[in-house]
Order: C-alpha cells, then sequence, then structure tokens
DNA sequence: CGAATATTTGATAGCGTTCAAGGTACGTGG
DNA sequence: CCACGTACCTTGAACGCTATCAAATATTCG
C-alpha cells in the first residue's frame, strides 16, 4: 500500500500530501516484534502501510488488553504528535510482517501545527477511537461476555473482512487469546463460546480464523444494534 | 468561577481569550435536569463554570457508566467543536446546580478552525481522556472490584477533593450508585466494599460522601502504582 | 414529621475464571 | 516429504467473586 492510498492521506491537500512523503521515512518489522512498549519515551508518529499490527496494554499481572487493531492505512500513536504527553499508553506489536511510514516526534509535532488540516484529521481519529474505548468501557462493565464477545466479532468485520465461501472472513490473525484481550475475558471462554456458535451454524472457526456465516444472528448474540442510542 | 480561570482557557493568548469570550453564552441547569442525551444531536461546547456535572452511558439493561465528573474549568463535548461528529455518545447531567460557558456547534467549529491554540489545548484534553479510557478498560478487564474501587477513590481524591478532617474528602456528591458506575460495578458490591474500609479505618463513609483517611492503604488495595508502566 | 432518597446487610445463585489434561494444526529442518 | 517441536485449541471439573433479590434501616429535605 502507498502513503497516499491511506484514509487520513488521502484527505489532504496536494501541498500537505507533498510534505508528509517528503519527511516520511519507511521501517520495517517482522512478525512478533515489538514497535514500542508502553511506557517508552513517545519516538513518533506511524501509518502502517502493510501487515497488521497490535496495539495493547499488560497489566501487571500479565493480562493483556487490546485496544486497537491497525490495518494499512491507518495511522497510530498520535498521541505523539502533540506535545506534552510523556510515554506510550501502549505496546505496538507486529502481528504480521509489517511496513510502515514513520514521523520523529519532533518532524511530527512540526508537521502538525504547520498543516492544520493534518491536526484535524488526526484529532476526529483520536477522537473517534476515545467515543469506542467509551462504548466499550460500558459494555465491559455492564454486558456479559457473550455478548461483548459477539460485538467484538462484527466490530472487527466492518474494520477488515473478506467474502469467503459463505461467510464473511475477519481479516486478522487473531488467537482465542487476541479475542480474550479484545472483548475483555479468558481464551477459555471465547473457546467455548466459539465452538457453541460454530455448531450453530453462526460462525466457522479454524487456528486464529473465524468467518462469520450469519451476521444477523450474531447480532442476535449481541443484543441488538451497536450504536449506544440512536 | 471566571471562565479566564478555566486551565484551557488560562492558557491561550489574550487575543484567543478575548474572542472565546466574545462568544460565550452563559446556561445555568437546575440539579437533576440533563444538559444533553446520549444520541441527540450535538449542540455545542461547554466549559462548566460552578458545580458539577456526569457523562454517562447508559445501556439498554438500564446499567449506567459514568465516564466523567466534570469539576469548574473542564471543558467537555469537545467532539463538537471538530465536524464530522454526528450526536453526542454520552448524556450529561447537572448533579448540583450548575452555570455554564457555552458555544454552538458552528461557533466552536469556527473558533477552533481560526484559534489552532485552542484547537491544540483541547485535542490535548481530548487525547488524555482516550488514555484515561483505554487505562480503566485494561482495568475493568482483568482486574477485580475492590481495586477498581479503590483506584476510582484515588483518581477521584486526585481530580477534586478538599482536606476534612484527619483526611481527604472526595469533593463530589456520589452514591453508591454513582460509584458502581465510575467502577464497573453494583452498588451493593460499593456499599460492602465501604464499609470493610471503614471498619479499617482507611475511609470515612457517609451518604454521597466518602473521606479517605489512608490513601497508602487504598494505594495497596488498588494493587500498586497507577501509571500502567513507569 | 413525612416522603423520598440513599444505604446496609443477608441469603442465594450463577457466570466465568482457574487449573488440568489432552488434542490438533502448523512450519521448519532433516 | 516426513518427523518433530511449538504454538494453538478444546473440554472437563470445581471454585469463588460478584450480581441479584429482598427487606430493613438511615439520612436528608421540604
Amino acid at each position: 500500500m502507498n502513503l497516499n492510498d491511506s484514509a487520513i492521506v488521502g484527505q489532504l491537500g496536494a501541498e500537505a500530501r507533498r510534505r508528509l512523503s517528503a519527511a516520511a521515512e519507511e521501517r520495517n518489522f517482522r512478525r512478533g516484534e515489538a514497535l514500542f512498549h508502553q511506557g517508552e519515551p513517545l519516538k513518533g508518529l506511524f501509518i502502517l502501510l502493510a501487515g497488521r499490527v497490535k496495539l495493547s496494554q499488560v497489566g501487571p499481572d500479565g493480562h493483556e488488553t487490546i485496544m486497537r487493531l491497525v490495518a494499512p492505512g491507518d495511522a497510530f500513536a498520535a498521541v505523539a504528535a502533540f506535545s506534552h504527553a510523556r510515554s506510550y499508553p501502549v505496546s505496538a506489536l507486529a502481528m504480521t510482517d509489517v511496513t510502515l511510514a514513520f514521523w520523529p516526534r519532533r518532524t511530527a509535532q512540526r508537521l502538525v501545527s504547520e498543516l492544520p488540516e493534518l491536526a484535524g484529521l488526526l484529532t476526529e481519529e483520536i477522537s473517534r477511537h476515545a467515543q469506542v474505548f467509551q462504548q466499550r468501557l460500558r459494555e465491559v462493565s455492564t454486558e456479559r461476555v457473550s455478548q461483548r464477545l459477539a460485538r467484538t466479532l462484527l466490530r472487527l468485520a466492518g474494520q477488515a473482512s473478506r467474502p469467503h465461501d459463505a461467510g464473511t472472513l475477519i481479516d486478522f490473525p487473531l488467537t482465542r487469546q487476541d479475542l480474550a484481550g479484545l472483548a475483555g475475558t479468558t481464551l477459555f471462554t471465547v473457546s467455548r463460546l466459539l465452538s457453541a456458535w460454530s455448531d450453530r451454524g453462526i460462525l466457522q472457526v479454524g487456528r486464529a480464523r473465524v468467518i462469520i456465516r450469519s451476521a444477523p444472528d450474531l447480532l442476535m448474540e449481541a443484543g441488538g444494534d451497536d450504536s449506544p442510542a440512536s
């Protein structure tokens, strides 16, 4: 994927786009490598060009919570572009081999301050994520695991999916453990639920693979509409 | 409280401050009134001048999750100032009689686009809240209620507290139900925990009142340091 | 003082975690 | 291409944290 194909960059004017491109560095990581760790000082701003990246926080007890799955074209670590933040709140792990565009922190800050267009788009993005966090926070506080897992799958399908057989393949390599980290539960409970839904024909599951065969039934399991209110 | 005493406004230059003030409208609400409801179209941007406001989301089952408690000087509904968002993700309720500065959406958008200074500060604010949401999301996903409640109390003390007797009074009128909505549990569990901690001399509790007598012990209960990593 | 709101406490049940054990798929090197 | 090691997945059994429900008590305010 080219930098200009990114949703963020695509909305910029020609001049801003050129300045961004000129300042970008290309970075590569192998599957399993960490791009940065939570608590580490901010390095800079990324846009993912190819592969999949996982942003997560692990607690003192070792339990991992996945904050975001990054697909090509997405920007992340935008916090580095806005001034006073100190260190990364999450760790970033390459789920596959990845290639990224990278801007060191100072460069990113300069670009953001000189290109209000860019600043606006990044702010919208941060704001959108904040809303998703709020919704997930409500869900994990008040709903049961099956609902949360169902909605997690639907959300993933909405974000990155491909048609496959008689269903929709979720286009991330997600283990049961990963799904647990997204839904706020354990891999055991995830395994049980996926098996049950597979038996009922709602899903087709495999190793690090989920295919949704009946989105309506899943929505049922999630307990109705996705939006907090309509 | 005067608009210029707000943390956000205080950091602005004289010119920006003047333009903000000139465009501000004053609004008043009585205790118990809703400023807006989740799902409603965005009205505009607020800065709280006096009183206390609660931002929360309620699920279809009626369970409430409190996203933020607003103290005088804080801005909220900043999402209204940045373009494409559609509707409020939360409801805002006056916990006491309140007075606010208000900018209608169009005005707020214009101000933000013409005052990059203001845009930057609001973005930082949104970003900071997003990080808190991430942390709370991890906590509610992986920690037990007692830890979350302890950290909730510490967080509140850090945000708005007054010295009182031999302790720190949390300066919000919070019922057990409210604390439950913050920690992601039920009022019953909150009541039991507060009683236990009161017996142990860590807290002093009353109707809609909590005084922290031993912050270190509370920190113990929370399971150590607040930051995700250091 | 009375009504409304808030709180406490007990009893019960269940959802989901934890721990254990075995099975299955994958990829890598011989 | 096969064998092996590693990573991932499934299933069972038991426990316990926390929600739920019920009922009584306490506090505030008009």
